[in-house]
DNA sequence: TATAATAAATGTATATTTTACATTCATTCT
DNA sequence: AGAATGAATGTAAAATATACATTTATTATA
């Protein structure tokens, strides 16, 4: 008992600084996240969002990449940086604050012998276990980040495939705005923007028909958002 | 030579963080920001966003009001976390992240002495000096995020006294959006909202006729959020 | 080889929202 | 009494968003 005591009195002498990484995926229609089971103490096996402390000799930035990498074995991946989270008992045994940040990784990239080593799993938005500390609420702010994002920014072809049909891309809105859209509109709305490279291939993994693949065209959006013209969909 | 070798060898074995305060003010039609004279070394006399380490014992959010009500004497401010600064060496001479946070003040609230105290000055927002560090970063993101929030959040009331009229609105939307907004639309899309309640007083400081005074009713808009429909001006 | 089945692709009319724009009003000052 | 000033107001046109049903290309199977 004295110890516990001596020992957190010492690490409140000292204020920490860790990133956690709030990782999306889309799969089978279904917004995801990616989820730790815990390998050290405290709270060993319970499941938590990925982390790690800040290094002194790197970029914030550059801590989540790399954190990321550690685990998907994914480079360059998209994230962006949600908020910090810096209430003084939000960690019970250190003075620690957390920046959080958000990716989005191409479920289909991921190195899946890597992520199984650390002991993680894929579950859906809208059915996530109870993680550690403020770990929800970070998700729970990532989602709603990411939501008002999506439809400003073109961040959810970050979660597609390079190639990708618009039904596809229709049911990853979907899944982020959690309401169904019309299909015509959605169609008229997202090709009007003009950003959008129509291939000469089609995946027919999910019809007969066959539905035309299309990638994003960087380069046009580039040009878009030059001419003062505002991205939105739906 | 030596000895600065060997003090910036002992601070780079630490992580720091502070917050710094990006403090908005709006007066006499003009968005400004409260930028302060460093009284300490290192950069003394340099332009700065006023800010502080944050403490062992106090919440991060805390920590920005505490540096603001040392600075102006306001309590219970506006305020809202930007994002954290996070890279390597930002600061030249020790490993300091800083969590940015932006305050909105009413300009005819604060206690002036205490700001003259402290060596602080308004400046026009399209005409700030240079600021140490990248607090001119910290200063345009935050301006990026006030023309977002601004829009959807009816946060411009907290730049304005409590009893304001709709021609000072209009005015304070056009110093955020910097672009000039018709006087008739802009009446209409706000009345519009029922987020003001109209008064039986008027302003006269700035015509003949006077113009009525208007204040924020945040039990209407509640209502307005909790029935799904959103706000948005201008 | 004709037919059934399936998801993809498409257009139009209506409602809503945004924009552009000029005059009258209430009050004060001379 | 009249001039001067910023406040207050309405309407028509344009642009955007919404609602909605049929045809098409292809594969599988009868």
């Amino acid at each position: 008992m004295a110890q516990v005591t001596k020992d957190l009195y010492q690490v409140k002498e000292k204020m920490y600084v860790a990133t956690d990484c709030i990782i999306f995926g889309f799969h089978e229609g279904k917004l995801k996240l990616l989820v730790f089971k815990r390998r050290l103490e405290p709270l060993m096996g319970e499941w938590s969002l990925i982390g790690s402390f800040v290094r002194l000799d790197e970029d914030l930035e550059y801590a989540g990449q790399r954190v990321l990498t550690e685990t998907t074995g994914l480079k360059n991946v998209f994230m962006q940086q949600l908020r910090t989270y810096g209430k003084k008992d939000r960690d019970p045994g250190y003075r620690c604050i957390s920046v959080a940040q958000y990716a989005l990784i191409r479920i289909d990239e991921y190195d899946e012998k890597l992520v199984e080593e650390h002991g993680a799993n894929w579950f859906e938005i809208d059915n996530l276990p109870l993680l550690i500390l403020d770990h929800n609420d970070m998700v729970h702010d990532a989602l709603l980040q990411l939501k008002q994002n999506a439809r400003y920014k073109p961040i959810g072809f970050e979660l597609l495939p390079e190639k990708f049909t618009i039904p596809q891309l229709q049911t990853l809105y979907e899944a982020i705005y959690q309401r169904e859209l019309d299909a015509r509109n959605f169609r008229k709305k997202v090709l009007s923007l003009n950003v959008l490279e129509k291939l000469d291939e089609k995946d027919k993994s999910t019809s007969k028909r066959g539905a035309f693949l299309y990638k994003f065209d960087y380069e046009n959006y580039q040009k878009l958002l030059k001419s003062g013209y505002n991205f939105e969909i739906a």
